[in-house]
Order: C-alpha cells, then structure tokens, then sequence
DNA sequence: ACTAAGGCGCTTTTT
DNA sequence: GCGCCTTAGT
C-alpha cells in the first residue's frame, strides 16, 4: 500500500525557491510543520497555495513519504486543483498521496476492511436519490403515512444525524422528544439493515463506517495512525461532526493537522457543516496555533469594505481584516428596479455595455439565492444573444437515461442491489407491474434475499403468472449473460451490448419526444466514458463518488450561478441579484433558528461580494412574481448593512429611502416603496381572506389564517408561530 | 398496465 | 408557473 516512488533530491539553489513567493503569514503557515495549525484563510488569500506549498515543503524537507501525508478537500474539483498543483510545484513525485475527498478516502479505507463493518468490498454507493427511494419503500412496508411524512424529509433527517455520528442506537433523546409519533428512528433502523441487505452503504455511511471499524479495532486504527504522519484538511469550516471524528482519529498518532478554513464563508450548516468546528478548533487540539491570513489578492478595497462591513454584523465569529495593496476602484452599484424583468434587462444591458469595453464575458457573473432565480436572466441573455452557461444545473449523471443505464451495470456487478433491479425491471416496458414487483419484494424480504434471487427461486413455483413469468425468466437469462461477459468484454463493449439487448436503447429511439435524441447521445457519451475504465467496478465507484460536473470550460460566456456554486470562484464583474427581504435573506433560513440562519445567510452575501475582482453589482426589485405569484418585496437589510459611502445608489429615494429593517416592520401600515402605488402588479384585486387560508408572506413564510380583522391578518405561521400581518404583506395559496 | 389529469409544494447541494 | 407525484379512470 505505501508508495515505493523515490523522492527526488532537491537541488540545492531552487529548493527555497517557492517560499520566497509567500508572505509572511502564508510562509509561517507552510513552514509550521508540526503540532496543530489553524489557518483562518480569508477570501482571495492564497489558501490553495498555502496547502499545496505545505504538501511541496513536507517532501522536500523528506519528512514524510507522499503515502504517509493525508491531504483532505471537500470537492473533487478541489482535490484535483490541488493535485495538479502539487504536481506542478515538484513534479511527479507526490504520486502516492493520500489525496482525496472525505469520501474518496473513506471508500479507499473501507474497501480493505469492508468485513469489518459487514459489508462485501463490491459494496454499492447510493446516492440522495437512491436514499430516499429506500426510505419510500420501508414507509409503505410500515405502513407509515407519506403525506405526514415525506420520504424526503425522513432522508433528509437521517442524514443529519449520520452527520453528527449517531448510529441508530447512538441518537439523543432529545433528537426526537418534538414529535412522539415521529418515525425517523424506527425508518432508520430498518434502513441500515436494509442497505445491509443490498450490500450497500450511503455518503454518510462511507464516515461512519469507517469510525466504528477505528472505534472497534485498534489495531487498523494504529496502522493508519502511524501512517498518517502529516494531515491536511481545506475548507475546514465547511466540516461536519462525523468529519471531525474521522479526522481525529486519523490525526491522533502524530498529531500533525493542519486546517484551513474560513469561518466567514461557512454556507453549508444545512447539510450538517458544523462552524463550530472551527470556532473550538483551540480547544479541539490544546497546542493550536492560529495563523490569519489576511491580505487579499483578489478584490478593490471598496469591495473589501463592503465586504467586512457586512460580515461584522455576525456575532459568531473568529474575526479577521482583510486588507490590500491595491488601488482605489469603483464603488459597489446598487439598483433598484421595477420587476425580475426589468431587473434581468439592465443586467443583460450592462454585461453588454461591459462587452463592448472589451470585458471578457467569461469574467462576469450573475449570482443569484436560488436555482429557480436563474431563468429570467436566460431569457433575457437569449434575447440579447449573450451566450452563457448555467452552473451547477443538473448533471450528466443525474439524469435519467444516464441513471437507468447505470442501474443495469450496477445490477451485472452486484446482484445483491435490488434498487437498481426495481429501477430497471419494467423500463423498458416488460410487463411486469406494481402486483408482480409486489410478489417479488414480499418474497424477497420474507426469505431475506435480493430480488433477484427471490425473481429466481419463484421462477420455479406457481407464484407468477404467464406473461409476467416469461419476462423475467427471459431478464434473468440476459442477466446471467451479461454477467459472463464481464471477464471476456471490456467495460465499453459490454454497456453497449447491454444497452442494446435489453431494449433500452430501442426504448428511446421509439421515442417521439423532443429529449429522446439528446438522451440516446448521452447514452452513447456514457459508453465512450467507459472506455477509460479497466473494469466496470472501477468506473461505477468513480460515478458515485466523483459526479463530476464536467461543464467543459466554454470559453466566452457569462456565468450564471446560485452563490452557493460561486464559493472559491472568482470574476470581474459580479452581478448580486435578487437582494430583497424573503428572497435574500431567505424566509426559509430565518425561521428554523433565527440568528444562526441569518448569520449564514449573511455569509452567503459575503461569498457573494468577495467573488469580485473590480466591481459588484447590487440589484432588488421592488415586485417579484413568486410562485406564479406577484408578490410587493423590501429591499434586503444586507443592503443597509453596507457603508454608504462606498455604495452608489441608482434608484429613486422611494424605493430606498428605508432606515433600518426593523423600523420597516413597525412602519409596515405605511410602506414606503413602490409597490404600494395603485399600479403595482400587487394591488391587483385582492382574493378575500378566510380563516383557514393558507398564505404566504415574504418574511414569515407560510402558515394558516386564524383571524381575519379588516385588511389586517392574524396568521399562524409554520415556522415564525401568531402573527399579526398586512393583508398586502400575504398572498393566497 | 398504462395514461391523463389534478393537487401540492416550493432554498441552498456535495459526496 | 412549473414540475413532480399520486390518483382515478380506461
């Protein structure tokens, strides 16, 4: 396992060389090698350098093999940035790192020890959507109703709790006393000895895992240790609790771990990053050492200031300043428009205008809360014939030519997984319904077996019936076909052939719809990427774990993205839209715990802002069609929180001239900006309200009448609990 | 077993 | 406004 490639003997006079490119924090972060470092790396510090420098600096110095440095990211788009700048930093003798995702890792280690946890190596990795299927099929086997509790939900819940460590038996009491008809506990329960079953594990299982067979055997657990004599970890804000076992465990033997991170741009708490972790890192490892890295390569000091003003606002914080050498620039835009239409109109106008000032429009981005936001700005980039690209949109592998395709591989190589034989059993159409795939599970889960063996052994009684028998026997026939080809075709040839027998590529060229030839070109993209793989095995890991986005970098386009998708990216040009009350900040996110919500929206604003190199755009609209909805909307208290004298305000007074937010709220019976004007899409004739009703409000979000006095509203909303409202501050649903 | 129509819900997303 | 998912109807 430990790589046997040689360092190569530095060259005196150069060795040095990459340290002299550093400033001196950055330096002290690269040369501090052991104990344990924190390094609070501001936006556009140079923390990527850092990492890679550190990782050069360790083989350099010959202090550790590249085998024995764990090097930990987040994405594998930033593992293999960093790869690939380690390789450029000393060449090919990093080879053997541990470099790699969480997960990536995790595979790696569990596939050695899958026996440990009661999995066969060939485990099968599911994804979100395979999660929640699963946890579909045990409500109804438990006859749990879906309406109260969506799949979804129950997913969503276990994974959270994979997050922070608890196994089934491990969850708090007081995880579940909100609800005592809550079934989550039961579902998970069965749903970790359901994928038992299915020899299959999920994202959160892949940590988990890999801590109790560390809890449980010490000795793998010492083996690692001693291996591991340097850990690395970027993107440390973004860590959950089950990371940070992980880590510590891996970390313990030589206690050299250095983490990068930055607390200001922690936007992941809703899928279970935990700020906390760097906030406590001091206390985590007693002998840290804390370096900030403070000076900005990146932006104007007018977008830095913009910038710290707002995130001052966050009380849970470590603090930093960030600062730079740079040159006065432009003053942040702020716009205040009519509506999303006239809003996506100036921004096509000025991306225009920039354009004819020699801008590339790969410099330029438009930012936005939420996906949904992106589609107006297409429209009108359409018309405007700007070409663009939509990030993070839906990716090759999630679509569902792509996923069926997968399913039938995924079945050749591990029959156990019965997901996939349900995913594929009727598409193409064989005849096989809900009342035969009900037989079939029945069985299978009496005899505790996979579908496919339980599709076997029923084969041979009366069970089924004609048609539906006939085509399954002819479906285990092709499969056991297939699965003897594994050894004789390669991965390609044999995904072709599968493709092609089962009908499933005839499927769609039967097909008459527009996205029938689109799919079967996906389907042959999806055989062409096989060709890279020794084996099928290899290249369905590498989809589970490395859904790549694979945008092939289009040179000249504007992008546009939700700023989630924009961390750790940079432009010129930044357009930031969208900046209205409930919107953004987002009412979601401020009901659940008020502050914590907030504060992460406001670290979203602060990515936002810090992706700009010379000059951001503001923009909110003062009516926003919501939900098929004409909705009246307040500018975002981001907004005020910016210092006026680096802002440039383009709007009339009326749409702006607002002190403070919650000034707004006592106000509220006399609003100030536009929409309360007679023209405004809102004051449209107005639907009665009842008790009862439910509606929606910008702030509150969603909840149910209980009053109804004159225009004034007495709601009780879902999150936010009796409220009394405007009836023009709530649309009917 | 399959299709068409109606209801509901609706932030962010990587692994 | 739209897309997904369930249900009712053939």
């Amino acid at each position: 396992m430990l790589s046997s490639v040689a360092i190569i003997p530095p060259i005196e006079d150069k060795v040095y060389d990459y340290l002299k490119d550093l400033n001196e924090p950055q330096r002290q972060a690269v040369e501090k090698l052991e104990g344990s470092v924190l390094v609070l790396a501001g936006a556009g510090t140079g923390k990527t350098r850092v990492l890679t420098t550190r990782v050069a600096h360790i083989l350099t110095l010959a202090k550790a093999w590249p085998s024995q440095i764990l090097a930990v990211t987040f994405t594998n788009k930033a593992s293999h940035e960093m790869r690939a700048r380690i390789a450029h930093l000393i060449g090919n003798s990093a080879e053997g790192l541990w470099l790699g995702t969480f997960h990536a890792l995790s595979v790696r280690i569990l596939r050695s020890h899958a026996e440990l946890a009661g999995l066969k190596s060939n485990f099968t990795i599911l994804d979100a959507d395979d999660q929640v299927r699963l946890v579909k099929q045990i409500l109804k086997a438990e006859n749990i109703d879906e309406k109260r509790w969506p799949p979804r939900l129950i997913q969503t819940i276990i994974s959270r709790w994979k997050d922070r460590g608890y196994l089934p038996h491990k969850v708090p009491e007081y995880e579940l006393s909100q609800d005592s008809a809550n079934p989550a506990l039961t579902i998970y329960k069965i749903y970790q000895e359901r994928l038992k079953t299915l020899n299959a594990v999920d994202f959160g299982d892949l940590l988990l895992h890999c801590i109790t067979i560390f809890s449980a055997h010490s000795d793998v657990l010492k083996r690692y240790q001693q291996q591991f004599r340097y850990v690395m970890v970027d993107e440390y804000q973004d860590t959950n609790v089950a990371q940070y076992l992980w880590l510590r465990l891996l970390a313990m033997g030589h206690n050299n771990i250095c983490c990068v991170g930055d607390d200001d741009q922690s936007i992941y708490g809703w899928r279970g990053a935990e700020v906390a972790n760097i906030l406590r890192f001091e206390k985590d490892f007693p002998d840290a050492v804390v370096i900030r890295l403070e000076q900005n390569y990146r932006s104007t000091p007018e977008i830095l200031g913009a910038a710290a003003a707002l995130i001052a606002h966050n009380k849970d914080r470590l603090g930093k300043t960030l600062w730079t050498t740079q040159e006065t620039g432009e003053k942040i835009s702020l716009y205040g428009l009519w509506d999303g239409e006239s809003e996506a109109r100036f921004v096509g106008e000025e991306i225009e205008r920039w354009q004819r000032a020699k801008e590339s429009l790969a410099s330029m981005a438009i930012l936005v809360r939420a996906g949904h936001q992106t589609r107006e700005f297409e429209d009108r980039l359409i018309t405007l014939a700007i070409p663009y690209r939509v990030i993070g949109g839906p990716k090759f592998y999630e679509r569902m030519e792509v996923r069926d395709a997968l399913a039938y591989l995924r079945l050749i190589v591990q029959p156990e997984d019965s997901l996939s034989f349900e995913r594929i059993i009727n598409t193409p159409r064989r005849g096989i319904g809900n009342s035969t795939l009900q037989i079939l599970n029945q069985f299978a889960r009496l005899e505790q077996i996979s579908l496919v063996h339980a599709t076997g052994k029923l084969l041979g009684t009366d069970e089924l019936k004609g048609a539906a028998k006939n085509s399954l026997r002819r479906f285990l026939t092709d499969l056991e076909h297939w699965q003897r080809c594994l050894q004789t075709m390669t991965p390609a040839e044999l995904a072709q052939m599968v493709l092609d027998e089962s009908g499933y590529t005839q499927m769609w060229m039967q097909d008459k719809s527009a996205e029938a030839p689109g799919r079967l070109e996906n389907l042959k993209e999806l055989v062409s990427a096989l060709d890279e793989f020794q084996s099928l095995g290899d290249f369905l890991e590498h989809v589970s774990l490395v859904m790549d986005n694979n945008s092939a970098a289009q040179s000249e386009a504007v992008s546009i993205m939700t700023l989630h998708s924009a961390k750790g990216l940079e432009f010129n040009t930044v357009f930031l839209a969208g900046w209205e009350e409930g919107i953004f900040p987002n009412a979601r996110s401020l009901d659940a715990e008020a502050r914590e919500g907030l504060e992460e929206e406001r670290r979203l604003a602060y990515v936002g802002l810090t992706r700009a190199r010379k000059r951001v755009y503001i923009s909110f609209v003062a009516n926003r069609r919501l939900h098929g909805l004409w909705q009246s909307s307040l500018p975002s208290r981001f907004i005020d929180e910016l210092p006026k004298d680096l802002v440039d305000i383009h709007t009339q007074p009326g749409l702006f001239a607002r002190r403070s937010y919650e000034e707004e709220e006592q106000r509220i019976k006399k609003p100030l900006h536009l929409s309360s004007s007679a023209l405004s899409p809102a004051s449209m004739p107005r639907a009665l309200y009842q008790v009862r009703d439910r509606v929606f409000h910008l702030k509150f979000g969603y909840g149910q009448v209980v009053e109804v006095m004159g225009d004034k509203l007495e709601v009780d909303f879902e999150h936010s609990g009796l409220k009394k409202v405007m009836t023009s501050f709530v649309e009917k649903k």
